[in-house]
DNA sequence: TAAGGACATTGATAAATATCAATTTTTTCA
DNA sequence: TGAAAAAATTGATATTTATCAATGTCCTTA
């Protein structure tokens, strides 16, 4: 099966949700990275067996009491908040492995409201057990910070004053680079994002964003139909992510 | 000593360096924020005390080895990483009892560079060292992992796509809040930051802050005159802040 | 305190993007 | 499968913001 056969699966049939972390396939992305594997079954305790949830479907809700992290174990989600005028404005987008709600821990409400983007899974990691174990393994604390220090750096990193051509060539840039660690194509993917949608995440209008996505295609940058993304010429689209 | 003096006092003569975290004004909004005075004084053994830097002057710098996280004691600091161009790009102001250096963890390599905007001090404290301490105290890691959450929360909640107008009146807004909550005046307070690193900051040009910057004036919103800002319409910036 | 440099303002113009309105294309689901 | 709904495209125009160039103001420091 090739890459992207296996990313599309990745949002159709729903891979075996009783998976353990030990054999979870984003376990290296997520916060079991680099646990023993007495660690590894500590933690399995505590994390509940993934569970399905379907399209469009919240995961949590802006305002609700924090209790737990969650984690995509397979699909997509996006996270959002609501501004004054009651629109949506897409936050992020979540990936295999990516760990969602950490907003939430200083507050102790969740921040934003998190809906899956296509059929998906995810882990639920109840907060205070996940704390009450990482006094035990400090490994498993260090792994959260690392995680945390992650979604800092490239929230800074990604939210740069930009033009729109170059936005949404970083854009594309950076899901290629998160998919191919994944174990995916990084240069060929399945995108369950509609244009509005990535329009509100890059703060354009959706009409500006056909246009510019348009333009990458005429310059055969990239190929998008029917939600695949095709990268033809990867160091160009770099540049002009770039510029 | 009204609000204000003490507001530029903290630019100018620099507080007392040997002050330890117990004494410290700003330690419930810092990472002893909550804990017991035995906790405090094993903390503070970890904690060199605060030392003095000059304006101008580099506290650590992007891609030097990450050792240490750093907390503004007084003054102000600003955070920035350098284009391809080789243009500054700045990520962010840091006030006092503000963790600096948080997106090094998960690289160990610090991410960007820090340079103190007036005359400031700062506490350093050894991350190897405070780890081993939030193993016997696990209250320091709950600190830290709520510092590193609110981080991430107001990272995504800054970041929005509005015009210019409404992106000064936020940003005025958001300091005036984070001046308050460390017991100085919200309404006026001295402003250490050039117009240009306010342009930069908020990604537009120089010529178009300071236009949005006269508008704010002219509607008599806020004064401005020697770096010393005062708030006169708090409701209507607000409403010009979330539009 | 006077001169030079940094910082800020202003006006004119160009460029980028939003908005509005009308189609066209794609997707959903009865 | 076909009709309705949702999503995307396209063109025309308005608005916002950047850029360029010139000038004015403030701030350092010799």
């Amino acid at each position: 099966m090739s890459k992207l056969q296996r990313n599309i699966q990745n949002y159709k049939n729903i891979v075996n949700t009783k998976t353990k972390c030990q054999k979870c396939s984003v376990n290296t992305l997520c916060l079991p990275s680099g646990l023993s594997s007495s660690e590894l079954l500590d933690l399995d305790k505590v994390i509940a067996p993934s569970k399905i949830v379907d399209k469009n479907k919240p995961l949590f809700s802006y305002g609700e009491k924090f209790d737990s992290l969650y984690v995509v174990h397979s699909g997509m989600f996006k996270s959002t908040t609501v501004n004054e005028e009651g629109k949506e404005r897409i936050i992020s987008f979540h990936l295999p492995g990516e760990v969602m709600g950490l907003d939430g821990i200083h507050s102790d409400f969740y921040e934003s409201t998190v809906t899956a983007l296509t059929m998906s899974s995810y882990c639920k990691i109840p907060y205070k057990q996940l704390m009450d174990l990482s006094i035990e393994h400090p490994v498993i604390q260090q792994n959260l910070l690392k995680v945390m220090s992650k979604e800092i750096y490239s929230c800074k990193k990604n939210h740069i004053d930009i033009g729109s051509t170059a936005k949404l060539a970083l854009f594309i840039k950076t899901l290629s680079y998160r998919f191919e660690i994944r174990g995916y194509s990084g240069k060929e993917f399945f995108l369950p994002i509609s244009q509005r949608d990535i329009a509100n995440y890059l703060g354009m209008a959706e009409e500006t964003l056909s246009r510019v996505f348009k333009k990458l295609q005429k310059s055969e940058m990239v190929k998008y139909k029917k939600h695949i993304l095709t990268i033809l010429k990867k160091e160009e689209l770099e540049n002009i992510a770039e510029s």
